[in-house]
DNA sequence: ACCCAGGGTCATA
DNA sequence: TATGACCATGGG
């Protein structure tokens, strides 16, 4: 069942190309930046931070505060995330850089960037998809939110649970993890909001709602 | 005027 | 361990 959801998106919806970055530290700032915040608003400040030449770690750490806050401004939150983002580019310093990272054992680095201040379960599991191409699911609130309402899982399912469903399920393929996250959202955007709008989703069948009638077990 | 967005931390009970 | 407050901008 989960592959033909993840077959229907895909058919629907096309190719996304995420992660929508070039170089691979962007895709670890914009990880951060992008916490609980519209896409739109993190590629204002990444573009800020460009233009600011605060492009590497060493700039960002040696960035005074009130400057990083100011640069980050549209991504919202920006004093708490100028602190994460301090926090981990000191961190990815600290560690000797991506490339020593790299040889690093998949859970070990997941538990690292657990441990770094700022960096959450999804946060982590984002960077080490996309920047680390590690075969890791990363869950969020639209992932919990479709597959509880097609029945597959319950409302309050955890993160750690919810992630084994799906790795447990699918083969460990960093490229199709990549794509099936990525349609997650832009299903998630498009239709599947808090307010369920079945009559147009590609999951229409599978949904436990139908246009203007609630199912039978459902509030 | 509301509600939401590709979360996480910290303080309380 | 489990909720709740808090962080804050920009678009619909």
């Amino acid at each position: 069942m989960i592959k033909q959801i993840y077959q229907r998106l895909f058919d629907h919806y096309g190719p996304q190309h995420w992660w929508p970055a070039q170089e691979r530290f962007e895709i670890l700032v914009g990880a951060i930046l992008t916490q609980n915040t519209n896409w739109q608003n993190v590629e204002r400040a990444l573009h800020s931070l460009s233009l600011a030449s605060c492009t590497t770690p060493e700039q960002i750490v040696s960035c005074p505060d009130q400057d990083l806050a100011a640069h980050i401004r549209s991504s919202g939150y920006f004093n708490v995330k100028a602190r994460r983002l301090k926090a981990f580019c000191s961190w990815l310093l600290e560690q000797g850089g991506l490339a020593v990272l790299d040889t690093r054992d998949t859970g070990d680095l997941r538990a690292e960037l657990l441990s770094v201040h700022g960096i959450g379960p999804e946060t982590a599991d984002d960077m080490l998809l996309y920047a680390f191409e590690r075969p890791v699911f990363v869950i969020d609130a639209y992932t919990r939110r479709i597959f509880s309402r097609v029945g597959l899982v319950e409302e309050k399912i955890n993160y750690e649970d919810l992630q084994c469903f799906f790795e447990d399920s699918l083969d460990a393929d960093v490229g199709m993890f990549n794509e099936y996250h990525a349609l997650i959202v832009r299903h998630g955007k498009e239709v599947c909001r808090t307010s369920p709008r079945c009559d147009t989703c590609v999951l229409k069948d599978l949904c436990a709602f139908r246009a203007g009638v609630e199912g039978p077990d459902r509030p």
